[in-house]
RNA sequence: GCUGAAAUAGCUCAGUCGGUAGAGCACUUCACUCGUAAUGAAGGGGUCGAGGGUUCGAGUCCCUUUUUCAGCUCCA
């Protein structure tokens, strides 16, 4: 594709630059039609995203909504029709800032003081419309073949809440038509797999007004998944060595002071309350309880590597706007553990935390993850635990093991947690912004602000370090994850109803019922559908609502031979076979996932 | 928390200019007794999220508020 460079030059971009290129093209024509409609206009940032594109622009008072969007978008597409060439020149700092100033464009002259003193500042002008980007961009605005303005919102000026919030509008583009046909279809299979919407559909679990905002509560179905991810869990951790403890919810003040929280995040923990001259938080993570009990007697060298898990409820006060069904409420259900270790047992632990993470997610057929290794910041002094060379080892340690396993993994500046670094193992759901779904923290921090002490093999005391790490994450976000990869398709193990039994018609529900009674026996989860139904509909039922990886046909022919026909899930294939054969299989398949 | 949008039966949704609240599914009952993705009929079900206002009259217009959704910020 023909593409104009900001030197005034055109040629060729790759292929691999294409997209990105229509997409950055599209935000500028996206501004055209804005600025057309809307004078008052002045526009900040309008780079092109993963899908598309956005432009953040600033209406003063002007307020415009989705229903504007029709209007907006016709206007796009007469600027395509036009086929404005795009043209690009450079200017001098004075020169760049004087005609942004003559535009009235505050937030690109601010942009201009921001870049370096020796930046090359270009501009491109399709038609009337100018500006400021380092492009490159399509030649001609016609080479805009398809896009859609898919939403508008809130978006803060630099990224940063202090500042102004402008609107920004976002929209997708493709090369073509039909990638832009195919992106809305898959968009729309993207929603209907929504955990929240799934959620609903099979009964997993609720949210209540009376009960509160981000207080979502697990219905039996629900519940019972709940469970088997518990299990499964906590079976992996003894394993290992693992040993789990039970800590209450609430924990005082000053246990949070101690820790550090309290002067991080008090802001989005459940405020005190005050009782008898005591200031109680509901706990908002359980490190604090954690190391309470490492501490509660003297520990030896030879003891550790101490593994404490909890399966721990936790209370975060998040912000309204980011509470999302089970994925982030505000309340949630860790699956955390700290392990506490000698300096020569990082390497080793913080392998075997590693291997656990993706043991688990070979369990559970997860392959889209993005492992990312996250640092502080060095100069947020606030922020993080002011300790240069306590970071720098951590960092180092942490840094080392991962390349030590051959993990792919990218560095990100600041996203550390106060007390050390993490790994951080991401993914992305249906719908909404990737989160993290499990991660291993490196912490020198807290065992020294708790005094944490071990007897080495000299009789010297120690400070142990401490490995903070969630592999399921947290129970509710991990089954939100879950749900949502097969959607609500749970394997036969966690599914909450794994067999329905279906009688043909009335006359077999004795027969029916007896099987019943045999699977219910053996401890197999299975419902019965005595409705006055055809077997079409209830097939039909059990497929839609609560997804049975097996269904069993019982009619006469059945009856009479005191077999079962089953009908898997997954291939659509009916095979007939004798009760205690059923069962068997069932309860091998279970098994094979312990 | 911020910006925008939305809230009507258990669920999914319609409701025009302000004039007695609707559909499909689900539920209940009856008939049918059925073989692998919806049998037929009848019936019950609503303070239209909540509170105020305008009006002879409000699901509809205005204000406040709560919740939900999209995104921003945040995520120990």
């Amino acid at each position: 594709m023909k593409v104009v460079f900001n030197n005034g030059t055109s040629g060729e971009c790759s292929p691999e630059e294409e997209l990105h290129i229509i997409r950055h093209s599209a935000a500028h024509i996206l501004a055209q039609a804005v600025k057309r409609l809307y004078p008052e206009a002045h526009f900040a940032y309008g780079p092109a995203t993963e899908k598309g594109f956005y432009y953040d622009i600033d209406l003063g008072e002007t307020v415009i909504s989705d229903e504007d969007f029709p209007k907006i978008e016709a206007e796009m597409q007469k600027i395509v029709k036009e086929n404005l060439p795009f043209k690009s020149f450079i200017l001098s700092r004075e020169e760049s800032i004087k005609l942004m100033q003559e535009r009235g464009e505050v937030y690109k002259v601010e942009h201009i003081g921001d870049l370096d003193d020796d930046a090359v500042i270009s501009f491109f002008q399709q038609g009337e419309y100018i500006d400021m980007c380092v492009g490159p961009h399509i030649n001609y605005t016609k080479a805009l073949k398809a896009f859609k303005l898919t939403g508008i919102s809130g978006a803060y000026w630099k990224n940063n809440s202090e500042n102004k919030m402008l609107t920004r509008i976002n929209g997708v583009a493709f090369s073509s038509k039909e990638e832009l046909e195919a992106y809305e279809k898959e968009m729309e299979e993207a929603r209907a797999r929504d955990h929240r919407k799934i959620g609903k559909e099979m009964g997993l679990f609720m949210t209540d007004n009376l009960v509160g905002r981000g207080l979502p509560m697990f219905l039996p179905k629900g519940y019972t998944v709940w469970q088997e991810l518990e299990n499964y869990i906590k079976e992996k951790e003894r394993k290992l060595g693992y040993q789990h403890v039970m800590t209450p919810c609430v924990g005082s003040v000053e246990l949070y002071k101690t820790s550090g929280h309290w002067d991080h995040y008090k802001d989005n923990m459940f405020p005190a309350m005050e009782v008898e001259g005591e200031s109680f938080v509901l706990r908002p993570m359980n490190c604090p309880h954690h190391m309470m009990i490492y501490a509660n007697k003297p520990r030896s060298y030879r003891q550790l590597p101490i593994r404490i898990g909890e399966i721990a409820h936790d209370f975060r006060f998040e912000a309204s706007g980011t509470l999302k069904g089970i994925e982030r409420g505000r309340h949630f259900c860790q699956n955390d553990a700290h392990l506490f270790v000698t300096p020569d047992q990082i390497e080793s632990e913080v392998k075997s935390v590693v291997d656990l993470i993706f043991d688990v997610y070979k369990d559970f057929n997860i392959t889209d993850y993005r492992c990312v290794l996250s640092l502080r910041d060095p100069a947020d002094k606030k922020k993080y635990h002011d300790d240069d060379e306590m970071w720098n080892k951590a960092e180092d340690a942490l840094r080392q093991v991962l390349n030590d396993l051959h993990i792919d993994y990218t560095e990100e500046i600041g996203e550390a947690a106060f007390y050390g670094p993490k790994l951080d193992v991401n993914v992305k759901p249906a719908v909404g912004a990737e989160y993290t779904l499990s991660t291993c923290q490196l912490d020198f921090c807290l065992p020294m602000k708790f005094d944490l002490k071990y007897i080495d093999s000299n009789s010297n005391e120690q400070t142990p370090v401490v490995l903070h790490r969630a592999i399921l994450g947290s129970l509710d976000r991990f089954m939100a994850y879950l749900i949502e990869e097969t959607k609500g398709k749970f394997p036969l193990w966690v599914a909450p109803v794994q067999v329905k039994v279906i009688p043909v018609s009335e006359k077999h529900l004795d027969y029916a019922n007896k099987v019943y009674e045999a699977l219910d026996e053996a401890g197999i989860r299975v419902e019965i559908d005595a409705s006055n139904e055809k077997v079409g509909y209830k097939i039909r039922a059990a497929r839609q609502e609560d997804r049975v990886p097996y269904m069993l046909i019982l009619g006469e022919k059945e009856t009479e031979a005191g077999n079962v026909s089953a009908r898997d899930r997954d291939t659509d294939e009916t095979s007939e076979m004798s009760i205690e054969e059923f069962i068997k299989m069932c309860k091998d398949r279970i098994a094979a996932h312990r």
